[in-house]
Parts: C-alpha cells; sequence; structure tokens
DNA sequence: ACATTGACCTGAGAGC
DNA sequence: TGCTCTCAGGTCAATG
C-alpha cells in the first residue's frame, strides 16, 4: 500500500482527525518497530503534546508536536493509520496506539512490522541524513535535471524510478502505472531513452501519482486505462486487450504490456 | 563502485 | 481440514 500517493491520503486523515488534540496516553505493543527510541522515551515525547501540522517527504509521513519535535512515520509494506473511538474497532496488528484526551485513539497499525516509527529534531536535516532525493510531487522537481540524471544511471529504468536517493515516492506498483501510461519498457536503460520519452516519463510520474491521490489511493476509483488493477495473472492491457505479463526485476514482480511498452 | 540478491517479519491464499 | 509453499505495494546489508 503505502507509496507516495497512499502516504500522502495518510496525511490528509491524520490532518482531518487527529490535529490539535491533547494525548493523554501512548501505548507500544512493537516497540522492535521504533526506531533510535525507547519505547518509554516515545511515550514521555508523545504525551500531553498534540500534533500541530503534518508535512510529508517520500513515503515517510511526519507530525509536529508542541515541543517542535516531529513524529516520523514510515509504512513499511503493511502499514496504514487508523482513527477510532470504540476499542472493538481497534485494527487487527496495532502497533501503537495513541489516546486522545476526547476518548478517540489513532492506531498506527502494521503487520509485517517492516515500518518504523522514530523522533526527528527537524524534517530537512533528517531526510537528508537519510538520502531522500527530491520529493516526486515537488514544484522544484525539474525535467531537465530528470533528464540528465537519467544518463547517470545504470541498471533498468525500473529500478531507477523506485530509488528513493534518486527522487522520493516511487515504489513498485506506481513504478509499474508509470511506464505503463508512458509506453516505457521496465527493463528499458535511462540513459538510452530519446528527449520525447524522458519528457512524456517525467510528465506521467506527476499525473499518474496525483490521481492516485484524487482516486484516495484506491485502485477500484482508478482511471479505466491503469495497470494497477490488473496485478494478477490472466489479465488483459487495458489500452490493447493483450496479455499483461510478469517480469522480475531487482527481486519484484513487474506487470506490463509487452505491446504497449517497447524498450 | 555499482547493481542485484537475500534477509528482515507476518499472514493470506493456492495447491495438495 | 490441515499442511506446505509462494507471494506481498519496503529497505538495508551482503554479495557478485
Amino acid at each position: 500500500m503505502p507509496e507516495l500517493p497512499d502516504v500522502e491520503v495518510f496525511r490528509g486523515y491524520l490532518d482531518s482527525t487527529s490535529l490539535n488534540q491533547k494525548i493523554e496516553k501512548v501505548q507500544i505493543y512493537s516497540p522492535e518497530i521504533l526506531k533510535g527510541i525507547s519505547a518509554s522515551e516515545m511515550e514521555i515525547a508523545l504525551k500531553d503534546n498534540t500534533f500541530e501540522s503534518t508535512r510529508r517527504h517520500g513515503k515517510y509521513l511526519f507530525s509536529e508536536l508542541d515541543t517542535g519535535r516531529w513524529l516520523v512515520f514510515h509504512f513499511g509494506m503493511t502499514g496504514f493509520l487508523k482513527y477510532f473511538k470504540e476499542m472493538e474497532k481497534e485494527p487487527p496488528h496495532d502497533r501503537m496506539l495513541i489516546e486522545f484526551l476526547n476518548g478517540y485513539h489513532l492506531s498506527y497499525d502494521c503487520q509485517r512490522k517492516l515500518g518504523e516509527i522514530r523522533i526527528t529534531e527537524n524534517v530537512d536535516k533528517f531526510t537528508r541524513e537519510t538520502n531522500l532525493g527530491i520529493d516526486a510531487l515537488d514544484i522544484a522537481f525539474d525535467p531537465d535535471w530528470f533528464r540528465e540524471k537519467l544518463n547517470s544511471q545504470r541498471g533498468s529504468i525500473k529500478s531507477t524510478l523506485m530509488k528513493q536517493e534518486f527522487v522520493a515516492g516511487i515504489g513498485n506498483i506506481y513504478a509499474d502505472e508509470i511506464l505503463f501510461q508512458s509506453g516505457v519498457h521496465p527493463k528499458a536503460r535511462p540513459n538510452q531513452l530519446n528527449d520525447k520519452t524522458v519528457k512524456k516519463l517525467f510528465t506521467q510520474i506527476g499525473k499518474v501519482l496525483n490521481k492516485a491521490i484524487e482516486c484516495e489511493a484506491q485502485p477500484e476509483r482508478f482511471p479505466q486505462n491503469f495497470i494497477i488493477p490488473r496485478r494478477r495473472t490472466d489479465q488483459k492491457c487495458p489500452k490493447c486487450g493483450g496479455k499483461i505479463e510478469i517480469l522480475k526485476i531487482s527481486g519484484r514482480s513487474a506487470y506490463y504490456c509487452p505491446k504497449c511498452q517497447k524498450g
């Protein structure tokens, strides 16, 4: 789930449910998801604070506390947030539970525990130290820079798009969608793409991610011509009707249409 | 130095 | 039903 569009949706969710409410209690059920901070330190950092604002960079979500520190969420492959009142509504793999003074709860659920939660003093410093590239939806993300940078990349275009230190926010499934919408084969060499194709790729990064956010990252709401809802065997290409194929690239499955995507 | 693989975790679903 | 195997939208360390 949690690539850039999903995390942006989580951000809106946190904004509309959890801002400006006093945190009364914190329960950490799986302390192993905390990085660089102990459970008791985390409790102290959050208790009696409120979330004042949020930011997002790539797949990371940040929420500012009164103290000026930031709570940092990464969602791994299975993480999400849930806001609810009654404990019967608690999700099944709750790893950290925040209880607000108004009786509502915010849960960080992560089945596979590949996600991480930490505290940082400074978001920009954090993104620098984590070697995150520019956010894929940052207005400063520039086509000329993109062209230039592609020339220095080895590997496949798909693994390049997924590199967080190159551009932050694109993961396995949105990389496939961007390549499909651009008509580019996932194994194409980044430095061999012509200018027109690079331009198309650049445009589609923004279009695909923004469209997904608009659809609240729910595949069943995606446009008819998206390939994401067809990541199953024996599916047809939404553009040409041909058979969708699966490749292994860097250990991940790449779904693509061999007719529409040329290398 | 770089790109690719395996390990980290857990559970769902397929196949027998 | 119950067991085993494979796979899953991420990332890092180890490997070639």
